[in-house]
DNA sequence: GATGAATGAGTATTCATTCAT
DNA sequence: TATGAATGAATACTCATTCAT
């Protein structure tokens, strides 16, 4: 019953996703981002369809009145909750990307941010992940502008690459849409494994081989930058 | 009734009688290749979790009973089916590669029969392509054998390659990895899109990328391979 | 916020704002005003078990707790809303009688106006009408004084006529349970039917069977008394 | 778990509705049968909405599954009940009316049979009469055609009465729908009666009323038909 | 080999009612 | 007076699995 102050810290970052971008005080988590947060949780573990209300329900220590009042249905609470993680992870990368202004180090540096964000927030990284597909064509159709908001991110660099003369010209829509499918698995492989090798070390390979199939040699990025 | 000899040598090792092109005189199929027929689509239309048994069964025109005749559970049907339909797609694209020595153009031919053999059995595509991912960590490992299948397809002509020479040396269990990630993404985007590109104008842009990736340039193949 | 004393005056017995079609000066409605007349639309449409407080409260532009402040329960708020309704059906009635004073016409004109003031105020016919009964014997015997009143009505007639020679002896109970029971019936048709004939079509049927029914020749009336 | 005898008197006559006119031995009562025949006391007490499906399954001894094998819905199956039952009610009516030839005395017998056979059967009136009103507009709609039974049934001998010449030229449909609603208040009246009149005590007043409604003078029916 | 009636734990959703503010 | 977030028991319906025949 009482909050501790490391629920705190993860709470005051999971307002409603319209609300997170105001600098505010951390209250007391209010049941929605409480049965957000739980969701996620069950989500990772248990994918879909198996995320069943009550565990959700009781994880996150309301009622399914309470539940029902702040949700209209389980696909939208869903729903709600992919938007606000990808919200989230998009607002990461584009972040990062702030301060790169060198084209080809920006693609690299979307790629790379994915990766990293991705494997430090398994919870986050399995939620988006392992339910954006397989859930029937209904509801992969309906989770498809998740993937779409990642896929358009990657091209929008493409074609700044392309524009500047630093990526010879492509098909930047297939090109995206390919390097996320890349990403994708790797990012599967890396969840599922027992034991899997720490990312840091994944990550150079990955960005050679996107580089590379666009056309470009990844020598030519000089010095690692920082994710 | 009866069981014909003839019918044991077909289908004994799960043909469905629909799906099956090759030439071959045409049995009556047994209640097993039925069911695992009828599962094929209602797998491709709904998803693991949504595929009900019921459905199922009245597809194939058989009984509960005769499902758990032939199949200890659902989950081991559905295993099974995968089991047969990505052993019967890697043969089809060994033999693709059979009369191809060049180690370039097998690795080329690999990803092409790939996407053409999904695009043209659009419920193959679907049922092994969006119900791996997403049924929850569980199950989710219990298909990864399935996707491990055709990465070690890949890397295994990758590994060629590279010991031929024709490709600079590189991590072909990533490699591998990502083309299959990549090539996943692709047969999605189609596979869900209203009005899907003819997937023969998309296999040159994936496999230049894929090449490419690699660090092989497309130009050397010279002469397109037939899929 | 204030109430004002004329609010009382004029809304104080509940009369609904939108459904007064007397002239009068137009107060703001209280909120448990708007109750019943939200709580008139929502039965008429959807009956007794159906019609949720949410959508009540909706409509009413009030909320839960005002609800609760005005009524104990729901199944109380009904039983006003029947006993107000039904209130000011029988007031309608007995002002048609007023001026009449041979019992005949009495009788007919009683009968007259339910069936007219019915047809011109469907919501108000089917919510007196069509949730009366069909919510199990609890509720039905609740309910039961509503319709008590109107038999009462038509018997208090019948035996005027009677003791006036104007009618034979006979039992005036039951006749005007008949006749309640008849007069339900006929405007459930009417009300359920898809193009309903006008009702001063069926009124002049329905008064000569009832009539009829006691023992008078409808021809004995002469000219037709307005309703 | 055992059967006594009075059950399978009841059940052997509560077979589904298609099967119930062919002559049979009495077996054990099959699932379905059960589950209507527990309907229809749950509905009788508790009304269409407050009739839970756990109630009917536990009277019925049958199971959650049973229950869905039977019927693709409650709606359904309610409706399939009220059909079965109405089936039955119509047929003990037109029996009755089987040897006599006579219009006058045919009208006279429907009427009381109704009365009668309810009185001695109060669940199937319950259920026949409490449920097809007040359900919403939807299910009332649902409802109509069985009252349309009755009322057809009524309408048809007037119709004979008026071909011979025993009744005067009427509006046929109307009486017949008036006579509906005034059965049914009468039942209504007596079912909700604390402590009721003997039905037989009330059948010559309610025919007594009919008769003359349409003209008929119940004198000239002589001697009282048998129910 | 095959049938289909039966099972029952599990699922999302509804809704009258309460209560701190 | 009024608000609306919270409650939780109740409800209709699903579905993999079993088993007598």
């Amino acid at each position: 019953m009482t909050i501790d102050v490391a629920d705190l810290l993860v709470y005051g970052d999971g307002q409603t996703s319209r609300s997170s971008c105001t600098m505010r005080v951390r209250f007391k988590p209010t049941a929605r981002d409480r049965i957000l947060d739980a969701a996620t949780s069950v989500l990772a573990d248990r994918g879909y369809q198996s995320a069943n209300l009550d565990a959700i329900i009781a994880l996150s220590r309301t009622s399914k009145g309470s539940f029902y009042f702040h949700f209209p249905s389980k696909e939208r609470m869903v729903l709600a909750l992919v938007d606000q993680l990808s919200e989230r992870l998009v607002q990461k990368i584009e972040q990062s990307l702030e301060k790169e202004t060198r084209p080809l180090h920006r693609i690299a540096a979307a790629s790379d941010t994915l990766l990293h964000t991705f494997s430090r927030q398994r919870r986050l990284a399995q939620t988006l992940l392992f339910n954006l597909v397989g859930q029937g064509k209904t509801m992969d159709k309906k989770f498809m502008p998740v993937r779409d908001r990642f896929a358009t991110l990657i091209q929008r660099e493409l074609d700044r690459a392309v524009a500047a003369g630093a990526v010879p010209p492509l098909d930047t829509t297939l090109a995206a849409r390919m390097w996320l499918g890349a990403l994708h698995e790797v990012l599967l492989q890396w969840l599922l494994a027992d034991r899997p090798r720490p990312m840091a070390a994944i990550i150079p390979g990955v960005r050679s081989l996107l580089l590379r199939s666009v056309g470009v040699d990844p020598a030519a990025l000089g010095v690692e930058p920082a994710p």
